[in-house]
DNA sequence: TGTCGTAATGTAAGCCTTTACATCTCGCTA
DNA sequence: TAGCGAGATGTAAAGGCTTACATTACGACA
C-alpha cells in the first residue's frame, strides 16, 4: 500500500476540504478515507492482479493452492491497494470466525490476567484469535456479553465458573456454541471445565490453619450468591470446621466486593468483633492484601496477633508484606490446557475434555500459631 | 426461545444420535445444534411471525417504526426460535459495528485495567462494545491485532502510546479507521490523544528527588526503544538532571522487561554498583515493587538506605511496604475521556479531541533525604 | 498422436442483514 | 365520494467473501 496511500494520505490539504462531505460519507455508512477512496475489496485486488476473486481468496486462505507467480502478483496487488479482508463478509461466507471469546468478571486485580495471557498465547499458535470482555461481576452484563460474542460468531466461549442462568446454557446450546468453563471444577457437573476444585483447595488450607491451633475463624469473601468460586471456597472452610469438630456457625463471615479497600474495611469490622478471630481467611489475595494493610494500620502484627491467608497466589501475594500465605492456582497451566481443549475440539472435532488441576498451598509469612 | 429450545435441548438422548453426523456438520461448516437445528435466521423469524424480513429487522433496530401488535408477534417468534442476529451479516449490510477495539501491551500487572474498565463503561453507556486484545509488548503482535480488529470492522481503535511503524498509521488512514492514542500525550504530534505528558510528569518527580539531596540516581526502565512512554519518562529524568547541573550520563540505567521479578533483579544489579545510587527511579510501579522486595532481601531499608520511586500509582503502590511514592496517573479519568472523545467523534461526527490530563506526585514512604 | 489425470484457475451461487423505494391501507378533508 | 397524506409493511438489491463445481492447460503415458 506504500507508495499509493502514502501519497494520498499525505496530501495534507485534503483534510480540510469539504468537511460537509466527510459527514455525508458517514451517513452513507461507507467507510472511506477523506479522499473518498473506498476501501478496496477482494474484487479490486483480483482486477489489479488480473485474476479471479477465487484465486485471490485462495491466496489468502490456502497459499499452496496457487502457483508461485500468481501468488506473487496477488500479494503485490494487495500491498499496493492496502487491502484488508472484510471480516464480516468472510465470516458470513465461511461460517466460522476462528475466534474464541473469553468473558471474565473483571480485568482489574490481574486475577484472570495470567491465565488469559496463556490462553491467548495457546490460541494464537493455532490460528485463533481471543476476544476478551469483562462483566464487572454482574450477571446481566455477562449475559449481554455472551450474546454479543455469540452474535459475533465466536466459535467457542470460555467462561468463568459454573453459576449462571440455565437459560444461558440453553441459548448457547441452541446456537451450537461450545463452552468451556474454567477457574472451577465440579466433578458432578456435565459442563466441560478446565479448572480446579475451589472447595477442596480451601478445605486443605483450612485444615492447615486449624492445625495451627486456630479456633476462632473468619472469612472475608466475595458475594457468594453470585460467585460460585467464592461459595465453594466458603464451603471448604465450613466442611473442614465440621470435620475438626468446630461449629461452622462460629465462622465470622464478611461478604464484600473484590478490592483492596473493601478487604481493608471488612477486616476492620472483623477486628472490632467482641470475640476477635485469630485467623482470617480471604476469598482471594486482593482482599487479603487489603486486610494486611488494615492490620498494619490497626497496629496488629501478622501473624503474631492475627493470621491472614489468601487465595489465588497472584503476584500481589509475594509482594505483600508480610508475604502472603495463600493457595496457589496454576493460572498459566490452566490457560494453556483450556486453549488446547478448545483447539482440539474445534479443529479436530474431539469432544471437549475436562481437566482438574492441582492447587498448592504456599506457606509464606502470614500464617502463624494461634 | 424458552419453551422451544428447552424442549429440544433437553431431549438428552439426541446427544448420542449419529456422532458421525456431528462431524459432517462440522465439515459443512454450518453451525448447527446436535439435533440438526440450523441456527435460525431473520428469514425464519419473518416466516414464523408471518411478516417480511424488513419488518423483523425494523423490530430489532427501530422498534417504534412498527405497529405494537406486529412487534409483539415478531418478538414471540424471536423468543420461540431462539434467534440471534448474525453479526457478520449485520455488519456487512449496515457497514458499522458499534465496536471499538482497544489494544494494550499487557493485561498483566493491571496497569491498563483500570483505565480500560472506565473506557468500557463509557462506551457501553453509548451502545458501543469494547473489544480488547493484548500484544505482550511485541510490535508485530500489535500490528497483527490492529489488522485483525480493523478487519473485524472496529469503528475506531484505541492504542497505547505513539511509537509504531508509520506504515501502520498509513494503513489505518487508508482503511478510514479513526485512532485515539492514550497513556501518553505529545503536544507536537498530530495524532489525537487522551493522555498525559510522561516526560513532564517524570521530570517533576525527578525535581522532587533531587531536591531531597540525591545526586547519585538510577533508573530501572522498560525497553525504551519499543516503548515511548518509558523513553519519555527517562528523558524527563535526564532533562531535570541537566537542569539541576547533574551529569545526565551519570544516571545508572537498567533496561528490563516489566515484571516484579525483573525489577528485583535489576535493583540488585544497581545495588552492586561500586558507586551505589541513593535514589532509584522505576519506570512503573511494578518494577518499583520488585525493587522494594529486593531491598528487603538485601537488608536495605527504604528510604533510609535508598529511596525508590515508581510511576502509575496502581493499587500495588499503596499496598507495597513501605507504601510507594509514585506519580499518580488518572487512569479512570483517562478512560472516560477517551470514551467520550471516541463516541463524540463516531456518533456526532465531531473531530477527535486531544486532552492532556494532569498527573500528580503521591508522596508516600519510599522517598527520603539522601 | 490421442487420452487421461492433475494442477491451476475461473464462474457463480449463497451466506444474512439492512434499507431505499414501492405498495397498501386508512381515515380525513374538500 | 374522490383524493390525499401518513403510517405500516413489503420487495429486492447490495454488501464482500468462500467454495463447489466447471473449465482450461499441460505433461505423461500408451
Amino acid at each position: 500500500m506504500q507508495a499509493f496511500t502514502l501519497t494520498l494520505s499525505n496530501l495534507g490539504f485534503l483534510e480540510s476540504v469539504q468537511p460537509a462531505k466527510t459527514w455525508q460519507i458517514r451517513l452513507l455508512g461507507r467507510r472511506e478515507t477523506i479522499a473518498d477512496q473506498p476501501t478496496p475489496t477482494l474484487h479490486d485486488v483480483a482486477q489489479a492482479a488480473a485474476v479471479s476473486t477465487a484465486t485471490v481468496s485462495r491466496c489468502l486462505n490456502f497459499p499452496d493452492k496457487v502457483a508461485p507467480e500468481t501468488r506473487q502478483k496477488v500479494q503485490e496487488a494487495i500491498a499496493v491497494l492496502g487491502y484488508s479482508p472484510n471480516f464480516g463478509a468472510r465470516v458470513m461466507a465461511a461460517r466460522r470466525t476462528n475466534t474464541i471469546g473469553a468473558i471474565i468478571p473483571t480485568m482489574e486485580n490481574a486475577i484472570f490476567a495470567r491465565g488469559l495471557e496463556a490462553l491467548q498465547d495457546e490460541l494464537r499458535n493455532h490460528g485463533y484469535t481471543m476476544l476478551v470482555a469483562s462483566t464487572a461481576y454482574q450477571p446481566q452484563i455477562e449475559e449481554e456479553q455472551i450474546r454479543s460474542l455469540v452474535a459475533r460468531g465466536a466459535d467457542a466461549l470460555l467462561l468463568i465458573g459454573y453459576h449462571r442462568d440455565p437459560e444461558i446454557y440453553r441459548f448457547l446450546e441452541a446456537q451450537g456454541v461450545p463452552v468451556l468453563l474454567t477457574w472451577a471444577f465440579d466433578p458432578m457437573s456435565a459442563h466441560p471445565a478446565v479448572g480446579f476444585d475451589n472447595q477442596a483447595a480451601m478445605q486443605e488450607l483450612a485444615a492447615k490453619v486449624i492445625a495451627m491451633g486456630h479456633r476462632k475463624l473468619a472469612l472475608i469473601s466475595a458475594d457468594t450468591s453470585l460467585n460460585d468460586r467464592a461459595a465453594a471456597r466458603r464451603d471448604g472452610i465450613l466442611k473442614e470446621m465440621t470435620a475438626a469438630g468446630l461449629d461452622p456457625a462460629s465462622l465470622a463471615f464478611e461478604e464484600t466486593t473484590y478490592g483492596i479497600e473493601e478487604g481493608a474495611v471488612a477486616f476492620e469490622r472483623l477486628m472490632a468483633l467482641p470475640d476477635r478471630p485469630t485467623a482470617v481467611f480471604c476469598g482471594n489475595d486482593v482482599l487479603a492484601v487489603g486486610a494486611l494493610r488494615s492490620a498494619r494500620k490497626l497496629g496488629l502484627s501478622v501473624p503474631q496477633d492475627v493470621s491472614v491467608v489468601g487465595f489465588d497466589d497472584i503476584e500481589l501475594a509475594q509482594v505483600a508484606f508480610p508475604a502472603l500465605t495463600t493457595v496457589h492456582v496454576p493460572h498459566h497451566q490452566m490457560g494453556r490446557h483450556a486453549g488446547q481443549a478448545l483447539v482440539r475440539h474445534l479443529r479436530d472435532g474431539e469432544p471437549m475434555t475436562s481437566t482438574a488441576l492441582a492447587t498448592k498451598i504456599i506457606l509464606r509469612d502470614t500464617l502463624g500459631p494461634a
